[in-house]
DNA sequence: AAACTTAGCAACCGCCTTTTG
DNA sequence: GCAAAAGGCGGTTGCTAAGTT
């Protein structure tokens, strides 16, 4: 359909990997011109490329705000979540984790979560291998963001868990509005948590990183939180809602130890099935760990 | 040391949706 | 309202480095 002269110039299009003058090109036209328009930009900006291919260097790549480097715990949990609720709605999900892409999330999930689906032999898609992951491998991450916590308030390092006291008294804040509510209230009750919590890397508990994490995303200018109290067992149990964001924590009152370290713990106690109880299957899953990248 | 395997990830492909003229 | 172009998304491929035999 083409002419001759358009036939050239595809045949003129490189591909394969980018080099770093051509990074510098595309930096530089979008510096100067914005992004957009990618594929006028393409060819403006003098690179022998698609504008795809344009597009997808820059968003995945170039762009000034991508993190780079393993994910945290943190950011590894929230995945596994956001994944059993939406699927493979890769771009949905990296919307909740900033500076990462979705071919990142993409490539994590096919080539570490799939990997221990096949590893178990468990379908990565059933219901048995989400089960597996709320059971054992989101506690264990759990207990690995706890670690990181306790060692990075240890030291003098700066990490991903440093805590920025401020906004750990907005979360305060905000959960104690949620212990005042009273539990026979019927209704869900609104809570807002304020938005300068958002940079906030909670030390304390994987509640309050799912509750950031989620505030920070979803709800970017005043955030609002509905959640449900019951009490099962002499602990608080709440369901809280942000958005399209759902989870289940118990509180567990630690009451010498002050308002900071009072912990809302996430609730992964689901209906035990007979394969739960397999020691083998735990086994195996529990001796993965260095399959995993839980350091960092 | 060489051959082979595996893991990680950047980049491409094709399809679908949205925007533009 | 329609067609073409552009953008977006999920799946797949292929390259490279690291690990294993």
């Amino acid at each position: 359909m083409g002419s001759s002269c358009n036939e050239i110039a595809f045949d003129e299009l490189r591909r394969g990997p980018w080099t770093l003058e051509e990074d510098d090109l595309l930096i530089h036209y979008i510096t100067c011109h914005g992004e957009g328009r990618w594929n006028s930009l393409a060819k403006s900006s003098g690179l022998k490329r698609t504008g795809k291919s344009c597009r997808l260097r820059w968003l995945n790549y170039l762009k000034p705000d991508i993190k780079r480097g393993n994910l945290t715990p943190q950011e590894q949990l929230l995945i596994l979540e956001l994944h059993s609720k939406w699927g493979n709605r890769w771009s949905k999900i990296a919307h909740q984790l900033p500076g990462r892409t979705d071919n990142e999330i993409k490539n994590y999930w096919r080539t570490r979560v799939q990997k221990q689906a096949r590893h178990l032999k468990i379908d990565s898609n059933s219901k048995r291998f989400v089960e597996t992951l709320r059971r054992f491998w989101m506690p264990r991450l759990l207990e690995k963001v706890e670690q990181n916590s306790s060692s990075s308030s240890s030291s003098a390092s700066i990490s991903t868990t440093e805590v920025d006291q401020n906004n750990l008294s907005s979360i305060w804040q905000a959960e104690q509005t949620l212990k005042t509510t009273p539990s026979s209230s019927p209704q869900p009750t609104i809570m807002e948590i304020p938005t300068s919590s958002s940079s906030l890397c909670s030390s304390y508990s994987m509640a309050m990183v799912l509750l950031e994490n989620s505030n920070l995303q979803i709800h970017p200018n005043g955030d609002i939180a509905t959640y449900y109290k019951s009490s099962i067992q002499n602990n608080d149990c709440y369901h809280v809602g942000i958005g399209n964001f759902d989870m289940d924590f118990i509180h567990l009152d630690m009451q010498a130890i002050g308002p900071a370290d009072d912990m809302l713990v996430p609730e992964f106690q689901v209906a035990e099935a007979d394969w739960m109880k397999d020691d083998d299957l735990a086994s195996t899953f529990w001796s993965m760990d260095e399959l995993w990248h839980f350091r960092n």
